[in-house]
RNA sequence: GGGCCCGUGGUCUAGUGGUAGGACGCCCGCCUUGCAAGCGGGAGGUCCCGGGUUCAAUUCCCGGCGGGUCCA
């Protein structure tokens, strides 16, 4: 749909004091205002040249760093407060993975009015990835990157409560006032481009503000909703929702010719040097102002755009490679921050990203024969680069290494297997084509290039590789949009129940009034009972009423405020308005409580211990157990598993508080950190805040007990690694750590009694055993050996002659021992027919082995199907001349001793087949 | 969350509706001044688990578990 912006949108008061007039690109269309009334064109790069090179408009040039403060610095002195960036994995919110925009840290609760922000107005530089464009790294000079720093000046307006900080007119104004005071940009330089924005819900109209051919800001002036049918509503919020693209006004201010350059700094020249690239800078200026040409659907165009910088034709290579440092300066700053934020290389989720960037790094250094190692000093390069502004990344020194080993050898594990896998895809009928090229890259990660570079090596055969190709990958994945409607129950809107758990965690019993009443449920005005919410599972109890009835509470759920309790037993004569007698299962409850509150414990504990990285991935706490899944890359050793028991139960032994308060949203954030959202999605302007006392503080709706020492004991009784990047801790508190040990000794004990062991000898008991069993089982073998050579001997001398054949019949009922005693006649007879019929199921399998003199004239086959013919109803078998095994059901007209028909059987086949 | 691929001695793997094969590693012996290696012999398997089809399943079908991979 397209969306109209009104000519009068952007006619402010601030444009009309500057003398800025409305025009129309003549290139591309749009509508921008500029301060040259003879202005044709927009004068963001395609329509225009870039400008800055080499002479920057900015009164001096800036590090990123310095750019950073001086943005921040600026809309201070103008009323913002500053914001510590947040992760740049998205954990509280349901529908994205990573901050893709400063105001991403905000949505839904701020930009909804469900919550204050932290500060309004505010400003921010918030590290944000996008993947929209990462084909596009490297080619456009440094304009795309995957990861930046949006610098975000936010305001929120209230239009319920008529809280006005500010909107279009002041905002303009600040970025002009940025641009031309702070930094000393000529303001006839700077163009205002309309655009219209929609994302995450929202949209609004907003203005690109572009300087020397580059878009370095977009203020986005948010204030509708936008339903699937792309209508728009207005909202009670009006966010004034800017992006500062830092690292472009740090590109502008340096007027180098690639904005990595200007952005990495020594990083760059270190890599630009590793690869020996040596570009004269006047073609290296000519292609960073064609490059803009290079879009989406036209960057197969680079190697046009590349030949086409006159007189020097054979700099193609040198291009690539300026191409791909690029692409390694971006992917391993992405990669890291991702990291840091606990995006631990996986196959799902966020995890995939850091997965894939790393995997793209290493495919470049294989292209130019650099070892997989080499990965290792650009990480550690990039750690200590950006460490001077987060610092957190100090912490991450040994971790970002074991993480890349596990994914070195892993990628290499891929490469080294291309050969059998490509060539096994082959023999199973796949041609070499792009069917084939698809089918490895989807199921086995395997990249077009390797599988050319085997077929070339291979069969001298190479197939095109469609610049689209990840797209075709993608096509075959057009997943069904699985609708989640959630079921509601109540059929009207109750009024949210009043929760006594709050007000009092220990409370186990109490009276409230019924407000309605279902099938099977029941809804009160107030509750104690606990529905499941936040990983904690429900309580359970009775409620019964003035009669002395009672029905058992077995399940307890939310709905929009309500608490819904679905009960067990008569109703009949439970009535709305009625009086009810409240009283939870206590050992339940209580030792719910206990597993939440050791769940904090142990996170905190899993970060100080195993790292950093670590957040909460998903968490369970049940009555007998509960279990923590955190974001972790292999399952610890024995040493630090021990470490962090010793830990977690020295903070119970320390006794320490548990205390609970209500903080505004954006004043627990800031004295926190965002660390606080471990269990996801916190909606509302109040934050229930969570502490043990000196150790871990988190945002949680849980009940929780309210000193340490009541969990007596935390042990951990199960890890395991439940998908890459995440490991599963399960654990066990208060009496139920009791239980388990008694549980294991239990287990003990019966192992001792069975092995004839004390306790304490079992170890040596049962490795007794284990090789008495190895013995046992060689001479298990020695004997069906001999006794298949016993056998043996005993039909050689029990056999029927028959026409100077010995014919040999006999019934067992092991297929094993058969089979060994038809390869022991070959040691005692050449002119033996050997039949062997063994039960087995409904049918028989018959074993047919002969002499090794007898092979032409009577062949094991013929003998096999003579015989199957008469006496199955159907059979099959397989085998050759000296050895045939066969099976099927017998006829139903054979009656008597099978032995005997066989051996009849076998006689007249001799004598028919003798000559 | 979904699609696809895979699961065979310690490791890597071939193969098959009817006696499970190889390589590396391991053990013993021989050759060699020593090493690398070579030669001969040997040990090592619930063919991931459960159900079904079948006279017979490691193999085919269904389900589970585990691994890999891609997409969102």
């Amino acid at each position: 749909m397209e969306y109209k912006i009104s000519e009068d949108e952007f006619n402010l008061p601030f444009m009309r004091e500057k003398g800025y007039v409305r025009r129309r690109c003549k290139k591309c269309g749009s509508h921008f205002w500029t301060l040259d009334p003879d202005a044709e064109l927009c004068g963001e790069a395609p329509c225009v040249d870039y400008t800055f090179f080499d002479d920057p408009p900015t009164r001096k040039k800036y590090s990123l760093r310095e750019m950073r403060e001086a943005f921040l610095k600026f809309f201070e002195r103008n009323g913002h407060e500053i914001i510590n960036p947040y992760p740049v994995v998205a954990r509280w919110r349901d529908d994205l993975l990573i901050t893709i925009a400063s105001i991403a840290d905000f949505q839904p609760f701020v930009t909804a009015g469900e919550a204050s922000p932290p500060a309004n107005p505010l400003v921010i530089s918030q590290p944000c990835l996008r993947f929209e464009d990462i084909d596009k790294v490297g080619y456009t000079s440094g304009r795309h990157m995957t990861i930046f720093e949006m610098g975000g000046a936010h305001a929120f307006n209230d239009t319920r409560t008529n809280d006005f900080k500010y909107w279009k007119n002041e905002t303009i104004m600040y970025h002009h006032l940025f641009a031309t005071e702070e930094l000393g940009i000529p303001e006839e330089l700077i163009t205002y481009k309309e655009h219209f924005w929609i994302g995450g819900g929202n949209a609004g109209p907003d203005l690109e503000g572009i300087i020397s051919g580059l878009e370095v800001s977009t203020l986005v002036f948010m204030k509708y909703k936008i339903d699937v049918n792309g209508e728009l509503s207005d909202i009670p919020i009006l966010t004034v929702d800017t992006g500062y693209g830092i690292e472009r006004w740090t590109w502008l201010s340096q007027g180098v010719y690639q904005a990595f350059d200007a952005v990495y700094g020594d990083l760059y020249k270190w890599l630009y040097n590793q690869f020996n690239i040596d570009i004269p800078s006047d073609v290296l200026k000519r292609y960073a102002l064609v490059s803009p040409v290079l879009t989406d659907k036209d960057l197969n165009r680079f190697d046009e755009v590349v030949s086409g910088l006159a007189g020097h034709s054979d700099m193609k290579e040198m291009f690539y490679k300026l191409v791909d440092i690029g692409k390694l300066l971006d992917h391993s700053k992405s990669a890291l921050f991702l990291i840091k934020d606990g995006a631990i290389p996986s196959n799902v989720k966020e995890g995939y990203l850091t997965r894939m960037l790393i995997r793209r790094i290493l495919k470049i250094l294989d292209e130019y024969g650099f070892e997989y190692d080499f990965i290792y000093s650009i990480m550690d390069r990039q750690r200590k680069y950006w460490s001077k502004d987060f610092n957190e990344l100090n912490d991450f020194d040994g971790i970002i290494d074991e993480i890349l080993s596990l994914e070195i050898d892993k990628y290499r594990k891929i490469r080294e297997n291309i050969g059998r896998i490509v060539s096994s895809y082959l023999k199973r009928g796949y041609k070499p084509s792009l069917d084939l090229l698809i089918e490895l890259y989807d199921s086995h990660g395997i990249h077009p290039d390797y599988v050319n570079e085997y077929l070339h090596k291979s069969m001298s055969i190479k197939i095109e590789i469609p610049f689209n190709f990840t797209e075709l990958v993608a096509k075959k994945h057009i997943s069904k949009s699985e609708e989640r409607r959630e079921k509601r129950l109540l059929p009207s809107p109750l009024p949210k129940t009043s929760k006594l758990y709050y007000k009092d965690q220990y409370m186990r019993e109490g009276y409230a009034k019924i407000v309605y009443k279902g099938d099977s449920y029941l809804v009160l005005d107030k509750t104690i009972f606990y529905p499941t919410g936040g990983g904690q599972m429900h309580d359970k109890g009775w409620i019964s009423n003035s009669m002395g009835d009672e029905v058992h509470v077995v399940n307890v759920i939310e709905e929009d405020g309500v608490v819904i309790h679905f009960v067990k037993g008569d109703l009949s004569r439970f009535e709305v308005g009625d009086d009810v007698y409240m009283k939870l299962d206590w050992r339940r409850r209580y030792s719910l409580m206990k597993h939440h509150t050791s769940t904090h414990i142990l996170l905190s504990a899993l970060r100080k211990v195993l790292g950093p990285h670590i957040w909460q991935a998903g968490v369970v706490k049940e009555e007998d157990y509960a279990h923590l899944d955190v974001t972790h890359f292999k399952i610890p050793s024995r040493e630090e598993v021990t470490k962090i028991e010793e830990l977690i139960n020295k903070i119970v032994a320390e006794d320490r508080f548990v205390s609970v308060r209500y903080l505004d949203r954006g004043e627990a954030e800031k004295r926190y950190g965002i660390k606080i959202y471990q269990g996801g999605v916190v909606p509302g302007r109040l934050l229930r805040i969570v502490e043990v006392d000196g150790w871990d503080v988190e945002a949680c709706g849980g009940t929780h007990v309210r000193k340490t020492s009541e969990l007596q004991l935390i042990k951990i009784v199960d890890i395991e690694k439940i998908q890459d990047g995440v490991v599963r801790f399960k654990y066990v508190a208060g009496e139920k750590a009791l239980e388990h040990y008694q549980h294991i000794m239990k287990i003990l004990e019966d192992v001792s009694s069975h092995v004839n062991a004390k306790v304490d000898n079992i170890v040596d008991a049962v490795s007794a055993l284990t090789s008495e069993v190895e013995n046992l089982e060689n001479r298990y073998r020695r004997t069906v050996s001999s006794l298949a050579s016993a056998y043996a001997k005993l039909l050689t001398s029990e056999s029927i002659e028959v026409d100077d054949v010995k014919v040999m019949v006999w019934e067992s009922d092991d297929t094993e021992i058969s089979i060994k005693v038809g390869e022991q006649l070959d040691t005692m007879s050449e002119d033996y027919i050997y039949i062997s019929l063994v039960k087995q199921g409904r049918g028989y399998n018959v074993i047919v082995r002969v002499g090794d003199k007898l092979v032409h004239k009577f062949p094991a086959k013929s003998v096999a199907e003579y015989i199957g013919k008469e006496i199955f109803k159907g059979y099959g078998g397989k085998g050759d001349e000296k050895y045939f095994r066969m099976g099927g059901r017998i006829k139903d007209n054979i009656n008597g001793q099978l032995k005997t028909i066989v051996s009849n059987l076998v006689g007249r086949y001799v004598r028919q087949h003798r000559r």
